[in-house]
DNA sequence: ATTATATCTTCATACATATGCAGGTATCAG
DNA sequence: CTGATACCTGCATATGTATGAAGATATAAT
């Protein structure tokens, strides 16, 4: 391997948590999941639609101040990963917040940031 | 602008959205968190660390199973975040989770995890 | 049909990040 | 001192990602 060659300082605790150890794949996913979320555009694109329900792109530039053009590549990107949903009225696409952990890691997030940049 | 020449199908609703919207720094620190949890490796070793409580270097490299140097660089960007803090040992250092913050993301993302991929 | 608006996509470029190798530092044993 | 172990860091490369410009598509109005 590579460095670490007696191994370990407990090897009976280190198996211990190597087995209870969250699998590659599901680490995989999550980390896919945290890096959608690793974007100050899309993270206000997310909590505009927490906060209003359901946005049509143009509005969604408006709010968060950028162009449509990086709207809807958040979007697209957002949409692949099945975080929101979109429904077209007319010439107007509206989209809305489509994944109950997405909500909730948002939620949490919330909380905290106004913790931290409130008044704690 | 861009595109939206009309502006918006409710121009009273953008405007109250846009108020209560996070605002950029903050959503700029928020997306930096996530991004450091965009990466499996980083992943499974807050896990490990969440698990064990403290782990060195050496057993981290173990439990995930990877290189030392890859681990070390991971702890460094989490060590830089305020994520992890370190104690050194003789020729070991010790790690340990040091932010509630990422603690409590790792909770709640744990738990949806776990619906995901055990039994919904 | 034409024109206008809203949204999406393709493409090129710039920037960020991950990875591995090689070497460097720190601590301990002899 | 030397040698060994644990950990860290610099550098080069590959890979990923963001960004904006330009153009394509879809819907509606005339």
């Amino acid at each position: 391997m590579d460095g670490c060659a007696v191994a370990s300082t407990d090897a009976a605790r280190v198996a211990v948590v190597a087995e209870s150890l969250i699998d590659v794949d599901v680490a995989s996913d999550l980390a896919e999941l945290f890096r959608l979320l690793g974007d100050p555009t899309r993270v206000r694109i997310l909590y505009a639609l927490l906060e209003a329900g359901e946005l049509c792109v143009c509005d969604l530039a408006e709010v968060v101040g950028t162009t449509d053009t990086k709207v809807s590549q958040a979007l697209r990107l957002l949409r692949g990963a099945g975080a929101v949903r979109n429904r077209r009225d007319g010439r107007n696409v509206f989209y809305r917040l489509d994944d109950a952990h997405v909500r909730m890691l948002l939620d949490v997030s919330r909380e905290h940031v106004s913790h931290q940049h409130g008044g704690e």
